[in-house]
RNA sequence: GCCGAUGUGGCUCAAUUGGCAGAGCAGCUGAUUUGUAAUCAGCAGGUUAUCGGUUCGAGUCCGAUCAUCGGCUCCA
């Protein structure tokens, strides 16, 4: 038996071996640090046994699965302590996560973040019991008899769900006994000491809102106390870019009580706010778009022909006007085929690409709201594309394009997703998978990655989904591009073809900031509120060194704000220190202070949040490089100093 | 909506077993006229989220409501 280990070395064994055997031939100390093996690309339980020629990976804390393993088994450990301090307590799942792991329960008696400590402290004690892990596997009734005896509910279900023929595997460190698949360490000391319990939720068994709602604890683990340390400096310090945070300190936004979820732009965020919808005025016009606005409220007849009125009624705000029925647009797109259907269309016309900024309502369930990222209230930089089967695949491939350069201008990295048919929807199974195999088509064509999200789709359509990540590294869904069959038909859009004949055209549904108020939110928390030049709200402070030097700072002021320039000045009676580090906690990329030196050469020392002191120039050389900045859209690296 | 936590001047936070609601920053007034990250002094600012209860007495204990935070579910 040959086995090829990763830094290409051979080894040769006459006799089978487990993963451990192995990782204890090739050195002692490894042995002791791994998590877990990878068989040709597959990770597996150290204990698996090579009998065959393969590729072989030792795992360790510092590998993602062998992190992984760790983690699980810490979730062991602590499912174990929770069992010894409260033996009522029912077993549902505890996996590793990306941050850590978690560990779902039933607590008979509900448990607080106070009893974490206890909780702590039992696990330490298990870890230092040195319980080796070992596994077996049993028949499915067997299976369940042990589980039904051991008093585990949702471990039966479990069982009970498994396809025929699978292997039902359990892990047993002392008196625990966990159904699980694995793998795990090979003792309970391998834990370590590095390990945290971080945060008490609610979730629900299965993660359906209507079965029972479980005690879920979130921990984390890792192969140092360094490391351990680490993650919880880093936590913190991505706290301190929170958007709601930032949005607060720098002005750009606020909240009130009286209106949860609809949020209020502060005269910054305003300025903020407009400067990205130029950019993208810039953008699509350059595309071959063409911008509409429609109503905000519609009459119910509308909604019922859309089909809003029957899929999405639960989250739409509804009135009464005249004794009729109105509804506060939850989406753009029938006012968008209203202007459609307005005239008659050629495929001359073709494909033709309307886009509107549309402000739409949302009814979202209390406590989902979250900042600027989830509100009831929001802008889209929606389009609709109306086209021929034909262009179908080039236009979603020209989206996904504009998505992706927007994207690369910020240095946003995303991820990919492509959602397919949900339970509630409309429309022939044909129309359904046409529309999918297109997405699909072209975003192999683009050489894009992304993953499949089984029934996750709008009601009207498949579509694909641009996420990106907040400071903590939450994702959130901004661009989409979603292929829709049914409005055209609900509308009875047409357009004259080449033929002479009445054809039906396709729809795209597509927004690339998604929502501006998200993507303002993400835009914050990646940049720290420290926005690239052409995006600050103030681009150039002005800071006279005393008040002898006002009019000259006045005068520098408005010939800044002449050439477009954002800039403000800082009157106040005081010292130039106090004024400085007022406008660096502020952000504002650019300071120029003016005392008698500068107002006698007309010039203006330039201090900036990049590089510190940049020296003394004049007004106008500062003029040209600042605009060549903003024009650019430049992001200037701020330069490190010791 | 569900589970858990939190709520004290604009902001950040104090207030001992229930016993006079306080500080720093910001604001205002005055002095200072300043050369690269906080000048000094004074003044003002509160129905302790809201409503109700227990008590001689509630920021503190209990209940309800609202909002926010961490999750779940749902979503841009």
């Amino acid at each position: 038996m040959n086995i090829i280990l990763k830094d290409g070395s051979h080894k040769e064994y006459s006799q089978p071996m487990t993963i451990l055997e192995v990782a204890k031939d090739i050195s002692e100390g490894l042995a002791r640090a791994a998590c877990a093996g990878e068989v040709n690309g597959e990770v597996q339980d150290l204990r698996t046994v090579l009998s065959e020629d393969c590729h072989l990976n030792i795992l360790t804390a510092k590998d993602e699965s062998g992190l992984a393993a760790l983690r699980h088994t810490a979730s062991h450990v602590m499912a174990q302590a929770i069992k010894r301090l409260y033996p009522e307590t029912k077993l549902a799942i505890g996996p590793s996560i990306a941050d850590g792991f978690y560990y779902d329960f039933e607590f008979a008696s509900p448990l607080t973040s106070d009893d974490f400590g206890k909780i702590e402290a039992e696990m330490k004690k298990i870890i230092k019991e040195n319980l080796p892990i070992e596994r077996f596997v049993l028949p499915r009734e067997e299976a369940i008899k042990l589980m039904q005896e051991r008093n585990e509910p949702y471990k039966v279900e479990l069982i009970e769900d498994l396809e025929e023929g699978e292997e039902i595997s359990f892990y047993k460190q002392g008196e625990f006994v966990d159904l699980c698949a694995g793998p795990h360490l090979m003792s309970t000391k391998y834990v370590g000491k590095a390990f945290k319990l971080m945060s008490l939720a609610g979730a629900y068994w299965r993660g359906d809102e209507h079965n029972k709602m479980l005690t879920r604890i979130y921990a984390t683990a890792f192969g140092t106390k360094e490391e351990l340390e680490a993650y919880e400096t880093m936590m913190e310090e991505a706290k301190k870019r929170d958007h709601r945070k930032l949005g607060k300190e720098l002005g750009l936004f606020m909240m009130h009580e009286a209106g949860p979820g609809f949020p209020f732009f502060l005269p910054k965020g305003m300025v903020l706010k407009n400067v990205l919808l130029d950019y993208w005025r810039e953008v699509h016009r350059k595309a071959g778009y063409v911008e509409i606005s429609t109503p905000v409220i519609l009459n119910r007849s509308l909604w019922e022909t859309s089909g809003h009125w029957a899929h999405y009624k639960d989250n739409m705000y509804t009135t009464v006007i005249d004794g009729e029925d109105y509804a506060v647009k939850p989406m753009n797109c029938p006012g968008g085929v209203l202007v459609y259907a307005s005239e008659p269309r050629s495929y001359r016309d073709l494909p033709l690409r309307m886009g509107e900024l549309g402000l739409v309502h949302r009814h979202e369930k209390s406590g989902q709201m979250h900042g600027l990222m989830r509100v009831r209230c929001f802008t889209q930089d929606d389009a609709h594309i109306f086209m021929t089967p034909e262009q179908i695949k080039e236009e979603i491939k020209n989206v996904a394009k504009l998505i992706d350069e927007v994207y690369s201008l910020f240095g946003f990295r995303y991820h990919v997703e492509l959602s397919t048919r949900p339970e509630d929807s409309m429309g022939s199974d044909e129309d359904w998978e046409l529309a999918t195999d297109a997405l699909r088509n072209a975003l192999d064509e683009l050489n894009l990655p992304y993953v499949v999200n089984e029934g996750d789709g709008a009601f009207y359509g498949p579509k694909i989904d641009f996420h990106l990540q907040d400071s903590i590294g939450r994702t959130w869904q901004c661009g989409t591009i979603q292929l829709d069959f049914q409005l055209p038909q609900r509308f009875e859009l047409e357009y004259t073809g080449a033929d002479g004949e009445k054809h039906r055209p396709i729809m795209i549904h597509r927004v690339v900031f998604g929502s501006i108020e998200r993507f303002i939110g993400i835009l914050i928390e990646h940049f720290a509120g420290a926005f690239p030049t052409w995006l600050a709200p103030v681009q150039v402070k002005v800071l006279p060194i005393s008040d002898k030097y006002a009019d000259y700072a006045e005068k520098v002021c408005c010939e800044l704000c002449d050439t477009g320039i954002r800039a403000e000045t800082d009157m106040r009676s005081e010292k130039i220190g106090y004024k400085i580090r007022e406008a660096q906690t502020s952000k504002i990329p650019y300071m120029l202070i003016v005392g008698q030196k500068e107002e006698e050469e007309g010039s203006v020392s330039v201090r900036s949040r990049f590089a510190g002191d940049e020296g003394s120039m004049e007004l106008q050389e500062f003029v040209g490089r600042i605009k060549e900045e903003i024009d650019g859209k430049i992001q200037r690296q701020t330069e490190k100093k010791d």
